[in-house]
DNA sequence: CCGACCTGTCACGAAACTGACACACTTCTC
DNA sequence: GAGAAGTGTGTCAGTTTCGTGACAGGTCGG
């Protein structure tokens, strides 16, 4: 059973799809703004956030950006709610984290198809359990990496992208596919920075002997393979 | 080649992308409003289709919504050219079918880049698998080669001259064929450098014992076929 | 506003890869 | 057996690819 949290001020919206979500099957908390919203993750974990776009307050990518912020709530994925009348608001959900968007109105079907979308994708790609190889672990919950029992410092975006790796090991990718997978789809950034974040996770890895578990595949990627 | 189709309503923008592409090996074919597009479709389907945001009559999302709609055309990639990164815009293209959005003004290789991970996404990959014969093992998927359980090393070139052979075991090759299909169709180069080729395979496989598995065939060209 | 941190890009040198060539060697033909 | 044709192999320079340090812009908290 999946826990959803709805944040939307408008208490019509909120009873609507927790009706439409009750009779899928899923168990829907509310907030009717940021305060209410950050005690009701810190209260239990959501497998899943309808974010309103419009709060009082606080917009929702607001408090998309600071729970993006938190390691305990950075993979936690978000649905926008968004309605036609703010299309010239700029806004940047796609690389803040936002999962996918939905327009209001809408339907019911509409919206239970997009929930169990963006659950399939962020269940393959997050597995709750903890990833260890060869003395290297990393906690997705926690948001923590240790090897051999010390713990190291990362960025987000070597974060994600050691991440990446850990679920998929032993297996070559290719710059593009690493830049999808750990940056974004719709990001454009140059092939070769995935080199230079190479370079620090190895260099972190270095002082406790994992930095030749990442291994350069020369003229195809990289590949994170631990026992080689 | 891939065709590509560009709806934009100003000429020089056509032609810019139009150069741009023709450098890259894409074939460019132009449509400056809604009629023409529909037109251009539906005389030869287009592999990727550049849409303008802004047009005379339609919007762009009015024709991919269209698109959409269509079976024959509903699976046919659309780039969004957009005047400024209106991220709402992307929001409702994301959900109408659109692949990917680039901001005017880009890069020709921005442009050439996004055409091709989205073609690149959109075709269907099928993961290869692992190949072995008589203790030679080589997984598409790690990009490693092991004889008797020693991972051998390879160049770009090597890994896939021999992929290709063991892929098509038991069959002899010419050294064309063996260039069309190692090295890629439209690339000139000796044919005696295949011999090279051929050479340094058996030299790394050698020490394994598996160097006669690559067999030379006199007035004709190479196999590959462990039992003999 | 400042300073720490994270990030993407660039430039440079090092290393690896590749294709070509020369020559030695084998096999075939007469 | 001689010559011709086809193939094996060592070598080398040009090119490509990768590692790495430096740096500027951005973000965020104070």
């Amino acid at each position: 059973m999946s826990t959803i949290l709805i944040v939307d001020d408008e208490q019509p919206i909120r009873s609507m799809v927790g009706f439409a979500l009750g009779r899928a099957g899923f168990e829907l908390r509310e907030a009717a703004d940021a305060e209410q919203a950050y005690a009701e993750i810190d209260r239990q974990r959501p497998e899943l956030i309808l974010m309103d776009w419009m709060l009082p307050g606080a917009s929702g990518l607001d408090i998309v950006r600071r729970l993006q912020r938190n390691a305990e709530t950075q993979d936690i994925p978000v649905i926008m709610l968004t309605a036609r009348t703010e299309e010239s608001d700029k806004i940047n959900g796609f690389s803040a984290g936002v999962d996918d968007y939905i327009s209001k109105p809408f339907s019911p079907a509409e919206l239970i198809a997009r929930i169990q979308a963006v659950l399939r994708r962020s269940r393959n790609t997050q597995p709750a359990e903890s990833l260890e190889f060869a003395g290297l672990a990393l906690d997705p919950l926690s948001h923590r990496v240790t090897a051999n029992g010390v713990e190291l410092e990362f960025g987000p975006t070597e974060f994600r992208l050691l991440k990446f790796f850990m679920q998929h090991p032993d297996r070559v990718y290719t710059r593009e596919q690493l830049l999808d997978n750990a940056w974004g789809r719709n990001v454009y950034v140059e092939e070769r920075t995935v080199d230079v974040h190479i370079l620090r996770l190895r260099k972190a890895l270095a002082p406790h002997g994992c930095d030749h578990y990442i291994q350069t595949v020369r003229g195809a990627g990289y590949r994170f393979s631990p026992t080689a």
